[in-house]
Parts: structure tokens; C-alpha cells; sequence
DNA sequence: TTGTATGCGTTATCAG
DNA sequence: CTGATAACGCATACAA
């Protein structure tokens, strides 16, 4: 404590918390010192009285079925729907020098732990990615009494703030876009049927070609994995062979597709249009780059980190929500 | 605090952290308080005592200026390197109890403030990934006092510790793959040669080729993006126009010069054979498949949280470090 | 405007 | 083996 000069260590809290109630030259002193000895509080200290952390928890809960082969962490980290929610979340968290703690919740061990770190009042709220419907761990969250966002609209309608994407009018756009190109006959590739965004994507989809008068629009079901639309590729095409037009729920998926039609000798996109969902980096590496409808995440996350920490500062704070409009990115594939 | 039954506060702090010398009985009567009230220690109070916060940080320290477009977060946390790293720690954290904060430091700002979170105490421990030669960030952490652990050998030797890859030797087993191939002309494009990883991959690869008669190996240099890449390509084949063989010092730049090679109308790897160095997403997506020199990221990062948690658990310790041998993995690009 | 005193919820020391 | 009691380092209500 820097009380070498003069003062109370009240003071020096005041000073560093900036309470305007100082006096200029006191202050100027103060401040000095400070710099001189390079005195930090401690953190601990501080939010044993203030009860605030400094720091968020960006939590990741995924059901593990959805993968096979290699472990659950990987697939999660690489994917780059993972980066742009990080980085969109750190865009408005950092200037307010809010930490973010990153968590996965990819089964009933994980989430009990993750219950218990957020019990021990680690953070000072969450911002949860929730794939699945029937996760428990967003009510769970809330019964806790801890700020909480979520991504993505709830399974069922209960008073939760979330942000996302307005899935149908993105698959709508993905419609309009393969029948605007011609297409005669086109098939899509859903995302697992139990994640709401799927389900969107999907109705959306068939909405849209409705009407543009389609009325049957074959659908394999994917797990958004590149492997899952390799495989509905392959069954598309098996059962459909002249096929010129799939819609893909995610940019991964759309790239399996990719790799199938050129192993069959269909050329993209002029004997098969392909339209992917997303924008992520994958759509740009893929040969030929994707066509698709634009998630703008990173504004997504930005958005549930600003919600976030409004809830933190006022907890009495109505929940509150904001749906994102998709755009359509054309490239090469559509 | 569950002194609802008649037991100090102090028995059941013991009973929470398992200190044996506590009554079988008693034992089991605070366990069952403890379970019925949902109790949970608070981490703020806990920590100010024994001075751990049971929570490490994960920075990256990249200089700016690698990066054009976009700004730099996208970037950092969509590449696939991210990912993995943050894999590996995780998989030998988790089960440890330690949560991972994730930090950046982009530019001096950035540094101050992530020199200020330290000091705080916030974190026990961090495992940094430099890569810039210049870096002050490592040494100001070790004079700090907080344990520390490199990702990549340091620029300048000096006592810390850190984990790697050989360059070098990864370098060297493209390079007898190429002439195996039976490559006549052969090219690189390095990464940003002031990065350590980048002089010792070239310097390994044009040690491997000379081993094999090639005393010239003309190089192009690039920053490890997928543009960059494209670029180098471009260059090389202008001035080389015979090339049969390109190593890349990363699957990225390597997926950059696929395109290139693509658009030119050159077969990969009838005409020209494509290696890249990381075996990461993009190694598999690309197109054809990267033949690839695989770093196993994810043990190397598993081996810098284990080291890190030594150090943690005994700041007496002395600095040590680990060196991990690239494969070489045969995909369909050479 | 500034200093004093108290409490935040644990763990650790030391008697008992 | 267990219970008081003293730190831990800060913020803050209250007094001056």
C-alpha cells in the first residue's frame, strides 16, 4: 500500500476508482506514487467488496453426438463460427477491459462443473452458445441469478435475452437465388433437425421455393460437419440424378457437397448450383468459393456482449432480444 | 456459510478442500449440509488467501502489421492454429479445475493492459504464443514473477521455458519427399522471416535440398495467409517457370498457391507437387488434399499447460523445455 | 475533502 | 480432531 506518502489508504482507493471527490493536487500526488511504485490492486481483494469479477464466460454447449471420429475439442476450436463469436465478443468487451473466460459444456460432467465455477461468482455473467434444444444449462444460468445472453433463439419461449439471425428469410434468399439462376430441381441439406437454426433453415427453404412454385424440395439431413455433406451429397444425388440445385444449411456441409460433385463429374455451378450458409472462411477457400447467406456474427456477438454487460450493470434490467437480417453473398458456387 | 448445524466454519473449510483430519462422521454430517444448501466457497475470499486463482491465461502476442483487409481478431481466432492450441490446453486444464483466459496482444496498448491484468493477480499462470522476434511481452512476464510458458523457441536464448516443434527437421522431410518425387525445380515460400519458425523452416528445407544436389532454392517471402500465399505463387512461377515442386512454410499459403496453380492450368501434383507445414483444417479441405509436414499442435500445447502447472505448483522449479518431431503426412498434393 | 473503522468469505495458525 | 481468531487487500459508510 502506498501510504510512503502521507495519505490513507482510502485515498488511494478513491483515486484509483476515480471518485471525483479528491482534491486536484492530492490526487496529482497520489497518482505519482502510484506510478512510481507500480502498484496494482488486487483483483481478489477488490471483488471480495465490490462482488464483480471483470470477467465474462463465453460457454460453448454442445451435445458430444454430434461428433465421431476425432475428440469434441477440436472441432469446436477450429471451426470458425467459434473465432468470429470470439472475436466479435472481445471487440466490445476488451475497450471496457472485461476478460473473457472461455468454457465448454459438452456433457453432463462438464456441465455440472461449469455450474459450480459459475457459482463460485467467477464471472459476472455469460454469454452461451446453445446448440441443442432441450440443454438445461441457459434455465439453469438464470435460476443462478447470473446475467446471460444467449445465441440463438430458446427452444421453447422463456424470458432469457438472446441475439440471432433470421434463419427463414436467410433460406429464403437462398430460394430466390437458385431460381433466379434457373434451377429446375434442387435439394437441400439440413443441419441436425434437434437445433432450432436448422429447423429455420429448412422451412425457411421450402418456403421460399413454394413460392416460387416448387412444392417438393428432397432434404437429406446433415450434422453441419464437412463428412455429414459429403455423405447427403452423395445420397442426393443417388436419388436424385438430375439434380441442378442444392441449398446447404452451413458452409461446411456446402464444401463436402463440393468435394462429391466434382468426384461425380458435375460441374459447379453450371451443372449444379451450390449455395452454402454462413460466410465463414470456409466459403472463400472453397474451390470453386461459395456462394451463401451472410451470418453476420462477429455484430451478433458484439451485440450479446453489449446486452450482457447492460445486465450486469443494472440487474434489474427487462430481457431483451435483436434478430440480425442475413445477406446473400454471391461468388462462384451460384 | 452452513453453520445451521452446529460445526465452525473452519471444519468446513477442511471438509471442502479434504483435509484428512477430520471425523469420519462430522465429515459426512457437513457433506450433507453442504449438498442440501447448495453451498459453494467463494472464489474471491478463497483466492485472496492462498493467493491462486485456479485459472491461467492463454495470450497471443502477434504483432499487427501481419494483417491488411480485415481487422486483426477475425483473423487470429479463425485460423486453425487457434483452435488446436486452445485444444490441447484445455484437454489437460479441464480436468485440473483450471479455466483458461484468453488474452491478445496486438499492439502496445494491448500489452500495457494485459501486463496490468497480471499484476492484478487475475491469473497463476500463462502460456504465451509469440511470434515476433522482438517480443517484450515474454520477459516482462518472467520479471513479473508469474510462471510462463513460450510457445516456440525464443528469439534470443534466455531462461524460460518452452515448447516447440523442429523446424528444421520438418523442413528437411518436405524436402526428401519432393526429390523422392523425383522434382527437378523446386521453390519455397517462407513465412515472415522474422519469425524464428520461419528462418528454420527455410533454413531446413534448402539444408535438406543441398543435401540432394540442389544448391539453389529460390524463395518468396509471405506472412502465412492465404493471399499471401497466392502471391508468392504468382512470383515464383513468373520467374520460374519449370517449377515442379513448391514447399510452403504452411497450409495456408499453401492453399494459396493450390489456386494459383489451379488457375494456370498447372495439375497439382502431376506438375507441380504442393507441401505444406502444419497439417491443419485446411490442410484436409483444400483441394487437392495437402501433402503436409504435421506439427502435433495439440500435444505440444497439452505439454506447455503441464509445464505451466509445474511451474505453478512449484515456483522453484527450473525452466525446462520440450521439443516435439514434425511427420510427414501423404495426402494427394505430392 | 479526507481519514478511521468495518466487513467481504475464506484459509491458516494456534490453542484446546 | 476441532473451534476461535487473525490475516488476506480492498471499498465504503461514517465521522471529522
Amino acid at each position: 500500500m502506498a501510504k510512503t506518502i502521507g495519505v490513507s489508504r482510502a485515498t488511494v482507493s478513491r483515486v484509483i476508482n476515480k471518485v471525483p471527490t479528491v482534491d486536484p493536487v492530492l490526487r496529482q500526488t497520489v497518482e505519482r506514487a502510484i506510478e512510481a511504485t507500480g502498484y496494482v490492486p488486487n483483483q481478489a481483494a477488490r471483488s471480495l467488496v465490490t462482488r464483480r469479477t471483470d470477467s465474462v464466460a463465453l460457454v460453448i454447449s454442445e451435445p458430444e453426438h454430434r461428433h465421431f471420429d476425432d475428440p469434441f475439442f477440436g472441432r469446436v476450436f477450429t471451426d470458425p463460427f467459434f473465432g468470429r463469436m470470439v472475436s466479435g465478443a472481445m471487440s466490445v468487451l476488451r475497450p471496457l477491459g472485461i476478460q473473457l473466460v472461455l468454457m465448454l459444456a459438452e456433457n453432463a460432467d462438464a456441465r455440472a462443473k461449469l455450474m459450480t465455477y459459475l457459482r463460485q461468482g467467477h464471472v459476472d455473467g455469460v454469454i452461451i452458445d446453445s446448440t441443442h434444444l432441450d440443454d438445461p444449462l441457459p434455465q439453469q444460468i438464470v435460476e443462478l441469478g447470473l446475467p446471460i445472453v444467449l445465441c440463438g433463439r430458446p427452444a421453447k419461449p422463456y424470458p432469457i435475452s438472446y441475439v440471432d439471425v433470421d434463419h427463414q428469410s436467410g433460406a429464403r434468399l437462398a430460394a430466390d437465388h437458385l431460381v433466379a439462376r434457373g434451377c429446375q430441381e434442387v435439394g437441400t441439406i439440413s443441419g441436425p433437425l434437434d437445433m432450432s437454426a436448422a429447423q429455420d433453415r429448412l422451412t425457411g427453404f421450402r418456403a421460399g421455393m413454394a413460392q416460387h412454385g416448387h412444392a417438393y424440395i428432397p432434404c437429406v439431413e446433415g450434422n453441419f460437419t464437412v463428412e455429414s455433406g459429403e455423405r447427403a451429397m452423395e445420397q442426393l444425388l443417388d436419388e436424385h440424378p438430375r439434380l441442378d440445385g442444392v441449398f446447404a444449411a452451413n458452409d461446411l456441409m456446402a464444401q463436402g457437397a463440393l468435394t462429391v460433385l466434382a468426384a461425380r463429374g458435375r460441374r459447379v455451378p453450371q451443372d449444379v448450383a451450390v449455395i452454402g450458409f454462413d460466410d465463414s472462411s470456409a466459403a472463400v477457400s472453397s474451390r470453386p468459393p461459395l456462394t451463401t447467406v451472410r451470418q453476420p456474427l462477429e455484430d451478433m456477438a458484439a451485440a450479446m456482449a453489449r446486452n450482457l454487460m447492460n445486465h450486469v450493470e443494472d440487474a434489474e434490467l427487462r430481457v431483451s432480444s435483436h434478430i440480425f437480417e442475413p445477406t446473400l453473398v454471391i461468388r462462384e458456387s451460384a
